[in-house]
RNA sequence: GGGGAAGUGGCGGAAUUGGCAGACGCGCAUGACUUAGGAUCAUGUCUCUUUUGAGGUGAGGGUUCGAGUCCCUCCUUCCUCACCA
C-alpha cells in the first residue's frame, strides 16, 4: 500500500520553499515578452470569502500558464484598505481603523498564501498607507491644476446613516449600495472630478477586449442622447427656461411646461396666488427619500405655479407647473410637456385636466388622431401635423438626426435661433469628497474663500491617528483642531477621498510600491503597461471600471506617462495607445451561490390521464408525509417546466400537470396563487451570513487541501457564470488527484514498451495539451481540467493494458505534471520532486503541442441518413471525398435505408482537426 | 418600462465556423473486495421500444442535406438601468 497524499504538510512545505527561493518574483526583462495579469484587489473586511478564491485561483492558474509559456508575468496582490467598515468598527467596537484594517490584512495575507497563488508579495500595495495615499493626494492636485478637479455646488446624494455624500454610481434604487440605507438629495458644495469631459471618449471601446455586457452597461450609464435645447421665456418678466428634448419634432404639441420642484426659477416665477400651494408641495417632496420618489406606478402629482410661458415655435401661452416626475438631475431640470406623444406627460395632463394636442399623425392610421380618442400617448412613427411650416415631415422611429422630422426641426431651430442642437449625458461629474475619516486626505486648504493646494513638499497630508471616534456621525477630522487648523486663518479640508479614487490607479502602484519619488517607476510602467488581463466581479461595471478608464485617460493627457513613453521609445516599443486604457482584456467571473434548498411538498388532486395527473388543486403542505386517506399525488417538487411538476416521492418521479384554472393553496399567502410561486428544490441564492449558507474556505482547505479546492472551483462551474455550491462534487477533483498520486507513486512499469500503444498514449497526451491550452485561453477552466481527467483515465487504462515502457511513462508523467502545475501547484510540485525532477515544476516550460503527434491515423467515417447518424465505417484520417462517399453509400446503414434506390444527394463533411469525417446521405 | 444575458439528463456542466447532443464529474444502479463502509475497485446510466428502430436541448414556427447553435413569435429565469424628457 502506497503512501497517502497529505495535503497539509505538502502545501505548507512548498509555500515556504517558493517564498525562500523567490520563484514568483517578477522583474523587468526587456528580452522577454511581458504579461501583466491582474485580479481585483480585496477589501480587508476580515476573512477571505469563497468568492475571493473563485475569482483569484483560476486567474492564478492562467497567470501560471502564461509564465510557463515563456512570458514574464506580473501577478500582484494588494488591499483596497480605506473605507467605511473600518470606521464603523472604530465607532461600534472602539478599535482604531488602522488596527482593525491591519489585523485583517495580516489575516487575509495568510489566507491568500494558503491558496498557493503566484502573487509577487514584494509588489504588494495597500491603499491606506501614507506611502500609497501620498500619491492619491498628488494625483488629486494634478487633477486640480489641470482643471479636472473642481469645487462646486450641486444637488448630491446624502446618506443620513453614513453621514456622508455618495457618488451617483454608489446609489442604487435610492439606497446606498453598500448598506442599503436610504439617501436624500441635498444641495452641497463638494469636490468633483470632471469625468463628463471624457464622456465621448469613454463611449469608445475600440481595441478593448471587454465583455459586451460591461460595455453596454457603461454606455447606458453614460447615457448619451441627441436632441435640442430650447429656451421658453416666461410671460411676465424675461426668465428664459431652458429645456432639453430628444423630440424637437413635437415642440408644437407642448401644451404646458413642468419644472422640477428643486428648479432655481420656481421661486422666481410662482405667482402670489399659488405661492402657498407651491411651497407646500416643495416641502412635501423634500421630506421624501429618493426611494419614495422612485416608487413605481406613482400618481403624477404636481401644482400649477401660476406662471405662463411662451412657446417660441408658435408663440403660444402655456401654463408652467412643477412636478416631481421631472428630475432636477437630468437635462435642464425642466421640460416642455407634450402629452399627446409622451406617456408621462399624458398621464400628468389627464390627472390635472391639461390640454392635449396631437402633432404626429400615426403612420398606420387613416383617420386623424384626436386627443379625445387617446388612452395613451402615441410615440410611434408618423407625419407632423399642427406644426405650421413643419407639417408633413416624416417622423420615424429613429432617434436624433436619423429621423427626418427631427433633422428638419433642428435645422429650423438653428436657423431661426429659437434653439440649439444639443447632446445630453446622463453621466454626471464624479463626486469625490466624503465626509469621513478613513480615507485619503484631500490636499487642500482654505483661507476664507481662497483655495490653497498643499505644496508638493508637504505631501502627504497625513491622517492623524490620535482622534476620537465618537458616535456623532461626524468625521473625527472635523473636530481635530491640530489637523484642520493650519494657522490663524487657514483651515485644512477635512473631507477625504472616495475610496474608488484610490483603486483607480492601484495597477500603477504595483509597478513600484516602494517608489518614493513618483507614483510609479517610469521604466516599470514602460515595460508592464497596460494590464493585459484583468479579472474580477461584474459588480464593478460602472463604478471602478469606468473610473479607472477615466483616470488613465486624464493621466495620459496631463503627461504623467510621458517619461514611460520615452523609455518605451528608447527600448524600441511604440507607446502609441499604450496609455489610452488601463486594461486591454477584461473577464468577469460569476458568483458562487448557496447550495440547494428544500422545495415545496405538495398535495395534488385531479384526474389521472395517461400516467399523468391533471391537477385542479395543488396545496403546499407543511409536512413531508401524505395525510392518511389522501387520494392523488404527494411529493416534493423536484423540477418544474411550465405548468408540469416533477414530483419526487421516495425516489420515484411522478408528473403533475397543473391546469390553468387550478386552485393553488400556499399557506401564508392568501388569495389566488400562481403555479410560478411553487418552489422546486433547486432554488438557490446568494451566500450571506443571515441565510447561514456561507462557505468558509479555511475549513475547506483544512478538510481537502488547497489544490483540491482550487480544482473544484475551476472544474465544477462555468467560471464566467458561477453557480450553486455543492460540496458533494468536490469528490470529483479529489478522486482525480488521488488517482494521479497512485499512478505516480506506483512508478514506471518495468514491462517493455509497445510502439503502437505508446503511440496511442502520446497521441492522447497531445490532444489533451491542445484542449488545455484552449481552455485556459478562453477562461474555460472546467474543460481544461475535464480533459486532464480524461487523460488520466486513458493513461490508467493504458498502464493496465500494458505496453507502456519506462521511458514513455516518465515522458508522459513529466508532461502531465507540467499541465497540472497551474491548477494544482503544490501537488504537481510534490510529485515532480518525487519523480526526481529538478526544482521547480513551475520553472519548467509548458508542454509543446505537436499537431503531428496529436494526429489520428484511423477515424470513424460517420454515415448520416437525412442528417441522423446511422452507422460508421473505419477509414484513414486523410480520406478523399470521392472514396468517403463511395464507402458511405456502400455501408450497411446506407444500404438498409436506400433499399436499392440511389441517394438523392450526398454531402461529404471533412473532419476538422482530427474529428471524424461524415457523409450525409439524403434518401 | 428600457437594455442585456440565459433556458441542455436526477445535479454541476460539455459540445471551434451549423456537422455523431449529453464530454468530464457528482449522484444512482449492479457486481467485487471487506468484520464493517458514507472506503476502494469494476461495469452501467437521455427517453421510449423486444431486437430493429424511433424520439429528444423552455414552447411553437421557419431557413438548411443537416439546427442546442441561425431567423421569427411566445414563455420563464437572472442581471442592469429606471418617471432619462
Amino acid at each position: 500500500m502506497s503512501e497517502k497524499y497529505q495535503p497539509h504538510e505538502v502545501e505548507v512545505k512548498w509555500q515556504r520553499k517558493w517564498d525562500e527561493t523567490r520563484i514568483y518574483r517578477s522583474q523587468v526583462d526587456w528580452d522577454k515578452p511581458k504579461h501583466y495579469a491582474l485580479t481585483m484587489l480585496p477589501y480587508p473586511s476580515g476573512d477571505l470569502h469563497i468568492g475571493h478564491w473563485f475569482a483569484m485561483s483560476p486567474s492564478d492558474a492562467r497567470a501560471r500558464w502564461m509564465r510557463m509559456r515563456g512570458y514574464n508575468v506580473l501577478f500582484p496582490m494588494g488591499f483596497d484598505a480605506f473605507g467605511l467598515p473600518a470606521e464603523q468598527a472604530a465607532i461600534s467596537r472602539n478599535i482604531h481603523p488602522w488596527k482593525w484594517t491591519y489585523s485583517n490584512i495580516e489575516r487575509m495575507r495568510q489566507q491568500l498564501r494558503s491558496m498557493g497563488a503566484m502573487f509577487d508579495w514584494e509588489r504588494e500595495a495597500i491603499s491606506c498607507t501614507p506611502e500609497y495615499y501620498k500619491w492619491s493626494e498628488w494625483f488629486f492636485k494634478k487633477f486640480y491644476e489641470h482643471g479636472f478637479a473642481y469645487r462646486g455646488s450641486a444637488l448630491v446624494n446624502w446618506s443620513e446613516t453614513l453621514q456622508t455624500v455618495l457618488a451617483n454610481e454608489q446609489v442604487i434604487d435610492g439606497k446606498d449600495e453598500r448598506t442599503g440605507q436610504p439617501v436624500v438629495h441635498k444641495m452641497m458644495e463638494q469636490w468633483f472630478f470632471a469625468i463628463t469631459k471624457y464622456a465621448d471618449e469613454l463611449l469608445d471601446f475600440a481595441g478593448l477586449d471587454w465583455p459586451q455586457a460591461i460595455k453596454i452597461m457603461q454606455t447606458n450609464w453614460i447615457g448619451r442622447s441627441e436632441g435640442a435645447r430650447v429656451a421658453f421665456r416666461t410671460e411676465l418678466g424675461d426668465h428664459p427656461i431652458e429645456i432639453y428634448t430628444t423630440r424637437p419634432d413635437t415642440l408644437w404639441g407642448a401644451t404646458f411646461m413642468v419644472l422640477a420642484p428643486e428648479h432655481d426659477l420656481v421661486d422666481v416665477i410662482t405667482s402670489a396666488a399659488q405661492r402657498a400651494a407651491v411651497d407646500h408641495y416643495i416641502d412635501e417632496i423634500a421630506a421624501e427619500t429618493e426611494i419614495e420618489r422612485m416608487m413605481e406606478h406613482r400618481e403624477k402629482t404636481g401644482v400649477f405655479t401660476g406662471a405662463y410661458a411662451i412657446n417660441p415655435v408658435n408663440d403660444e401661452r402655456i401654463p408652467i407647473w412643477i412636478a416631481d416626475y421631472v428630475m432636477i438631475t437630468y437635462g435642464t431640470g425642466a421640460i416642455m410637456a407634450v402629452p399627446a406623444h409622451d406617456q408621462r406627460d399624458f398621464e400628468f395632463a389627464r390627472a390635472h385636466d391639461l390640454s392635449i394636442r396631437v402633432v404626429i399623425q400615426p403612420a398606420e392610421m387613416a383617420e386623424p388622431l384626436t386627443d379625445a380618442a387617446m388612452t395613451e400617448a402615441y410615440d410611434g412613427p408618423g407625419t407632423m401635423v399642427n406644426s405650421d411650416a413643419m407639417d408633413g415631415s416624416q417622423s420615424s422611429k429613429d432617434k436624433g438626426r436619423a429621423n427626418a422630422a427631427i433633422g428638419r426641426v433642428l435645422d429650423w431651430l438653428e436657423a431661426t435661433g429659437k434653439g440649439q442642437e444639443s447632446v445630453n449625458y446622463r453621466l454626471h461629474d464624479w463626486l469625490i469628497s466624503r465626509q469621513r475619516y478613513w480615507g485619503g486626505p484631500i490636499p487642500m486648504m482654505y483661507d476664507g474663500e481662497e483655495i490653497i493646494p498643499v505644496p508638493d513638499e508637504d505631501l502627504p497630508v497625513v491622517l492623524p491617528e490620535d482622534v476620537d471616534f465618537m458616535p456623532t456621525g461626524r468625521s473625527p477630522l472635523t473636530y481635530h483642531e491640530p489637523f484642520y487648523k493650519v494657522d490663524e486663518t487657514v483651515r485644512r479640508e477635512t473631507d477625504t477621498l472616495d475610496t474608488f479614487m484610490c483603486s483607480s490607479w492601484y495597477q500603477l502602484r504595483y509597478l513600484s510600491p516602494q517608489c518614493a519619488t513618483a507614483p510609479f517607476d517610469a521604466e516599470e510602467a514602460a515595460y508592464w503597461l497596460p494590464v493585459d488581463v484583468y479579472t474580477g466581479g461584474a459588480e464593478h461595471a460602472v463604478m471602478h471600471l469606468l473610473y479607472t478608464r477615466f483616470f488613465t485617460k486624464v493621466l495620459r493627457d496631463i503627461g504623467v506617462f510621458d517619461e514611460a513613453a520615452a523609455v518605451m521609445r528608447q527600448k524600441g516599443r511604440d507607446p502609441q495607445g499604450a496609455f489610452d486604457e488601463p486594461m486591454s482584456l477584461l473577464r468577469n467571473q460569476g458568483q458562487v451561490l448557496g447550495g440547494e434548498r428544500q422545495g415545496d411538498f405538495v398535495l395534488c388532486s385531479g384526474r389521472e390521464v395517461g400516467g399523468k395527473l391533471l391537477a385542479n388543486r395543488v396545496e403546499v403542505a407543511g409536512w413531508n408525509e401524505a395525510p392518511a386517506g389522501f387520494e392523488g399525488r404527494f411529493g416534493e417538487i423536484a423540477h418544474r417546466t411550465e405548468n408540469v411538476l416533477h414530483l419526487d416521492m421516495a425516489g420515484l418521479t411522478q408528473f403533475v400537470e397543473v391546469l390553468p384554472d387550478a386552485e393553488i393553496v400556499i399557506p401564508g399567502i392568501p388569495g389566488r396563487n400562481n403555479v410560478n410561486q411553487l418552489r422546486h428544490h433547486l432554488e438557490i441564492q446568494r451566500m450571506s451570513k443571515s441565510k447561514g449558507n456561507v462557505v468558509n474556505p479555511d475549513e475547506l482547505v483544512e478538510k481537502y487541501g488547497a489544490d483540491v479546492v482550487r480544482c473544484y472551483l475551476m472544474f465544477n462551474f462555468d467560471w464566467q457564470k458561477g453557480g450553486p455550491w455543492n460540496e458533494n462534487n468536490i469528490k470529483g477533483p479529489q478522486g482525480w488527484l488521488h488517482e494521479l498520486w497512485e499512478i505516480a507513486l506506483a512508478g514506471a512499469p518495468d514491462s517493455a514498451g509497445d510502439a503502437k500503444r505508446e503511440r496511442d498514449i502520446e497521441r492522447k497526451l497531445h490532444q489533451t495539451i491542445a484542449v488545455v491550452n484552449r481552455g485556459l485561453e478562453e477562461f474555460s477552466f472546467n474543460t481544461a481540467i475535464a480533459e486532464q481527467m480524461k487523460f488520466k483515465n486513458s493513461f490508467k487504462a493504458a498502464l493496465r493494458a500494458g505496453g507502456i515502457g519506462a521511458e514513455m511513462w516518465r515522458e508522459v508523467m513529466s508532461q502531465a505534471l507540467r499541465l497540472l502545475a497551474p491548477f494544482a501547484p503544490h501537488f504537481a510540485e510534490e510529485l515532480w520532486q518525487r519523480l526526481g525532477r529538478e526544482y521547480s515544476v513551475h520553472l519548467q516550460s509548458w508542454p509543446q503541442y505537436d499537431a503531428e503527434k496529436a494526429r489520428e491515423e484511423q477515424v470513424e467515417l460517420v454515415v448520416l441518413i437525412n442528417g441522423k447518424p446511422r452507422g460508421s465505417v473505419e477509414v484513414a484520417v486523410d480520406i478523399e471525398r470521392e472514396r468517403a462517399l463511395e464507402l458511405a453509400v456502400a455501408s450497411e446503414a446506407a444500404q438498409r435505408s436506400l433499399a436499392g434506390k440511389a441517394p438523392r444527394r450526398t454531402i461529404f463533411i471533412p473532419g476538422r482537426n482530427g474529428t471524424d469525417p461524415k457523409v450525409n446521405i439524403v434518401v
